[in-house]
DNA sequence: TTTGACAGTTCTATTTTAGAACTATAGCCT
DNA sequence: AGGCTATAGTTCTAAAATAGAACTGTCAAA
């Protein structure tokens, strides 16, 4: 498949695997929700290779995920700052976070805790129904044809 | 970075992402919550080359998001089923797909349309605290180390 | 006995990624 | 002035993953 056509698809999960579909993406937004914001940074923590790194950086910038700001004029130096479509990719990182924290947990216990600053307690992600609130389990969902959908393939 | 140790490190978001953190696999698991299980099929419908959805799929059962159940006993035929552990990762699907709908749509409106089938109604999925049931915003969470964290990297 | 469906495996060519070295700007120290 | 360090990249080659197509094996139906 050209990855490049694959954002074009009329299925909205391949529009979104096509710009945070890969593992080092995925990685870089992780860092960018603890607040990482430099090369350098990214870099040292992730161990990725430096050509990777400024090459997922451009493509998120390119899709508008992350905005590239000057935080220095002399020389000019950049850093990476989550846009508000970054912002809202966070219950995809949270939903994976779960699922790790559920399925792939070892003895220790959870690497990370997190904690609601406005209820103040520590919490999961639990994905709901925008219309009823209650819990979504996929057996609960009936999927039908938008009108986004060419007859083609599934999506 | 070998892949192959992502899933040991102590954060839970590389742990999942070495399992599903894939084009190919995240694609194979849509068309899983479409009621997709037979290798011909998720051939059909993805394009994707023979000899990688082999090996996928063998890495989701490895995993046990999948099962790989026989269905015909001459031939011998097997169809591939999502594990509960496969299911808990609605989750994630959705978020992206949400994602997609908000972000990557074109005018011709959503591809999908999605049910809910206690409520009746068409919905978007949200994801909210465990504990106060409030919708989920980065900037509202702080994150700290938990008992499955060395000091080593950022997780 | 030939065709077709299904579920793979095997092969080569192309693309991506890893790993390391290199470039460029500028501040700071001596 | 000369050299060191920090930051943010780019460039190069080798290794790994993916694409694309052909092939294998089992069995049913025509």
């Amino acid at each position: 498949m050209k990855w490049d056509t694959l954002e074009e698809e009329p299925c909205s999960l391949s529009r979104t695997v096509a710009v945070v579909g890969d593992r080092w993406t995925l990685l870089i937004l992780r860092e960018c929700f603890l607040r990482v914001r430099r090369f350098e940074a990214f870099q040292s923590s992730l161990q990725i290779t430096r050509h990777l790194l400024s090459e997922r950086l451009k493509k998120l910038v390119r899709f508008g995920i992350l905005r590239r700001v000057p935080y220095s004029e002399a020389p000019k130096r950049y850093e990476y700052i989550l846009t508000q479509k970054g912002l809202d990719l966070y219950p995809v990182i949270m939903a994976m976070v779960h699922w790790g924290d559920t399925h792939m947990g070892d003895e220790r216990g959870r690497p990370l805790l997190h904690e609601h600053k406005s209820c103040g307690k520590q919490f999961d992600p639990v994905m709901v129904c925008s219309e009823c609130g209650e819990p979504l389990h996929a057996k609960q969902v009936h999927v039908h044809a938008g009108p986004g959908r060419r007859g083609a393939d599934a999506a």
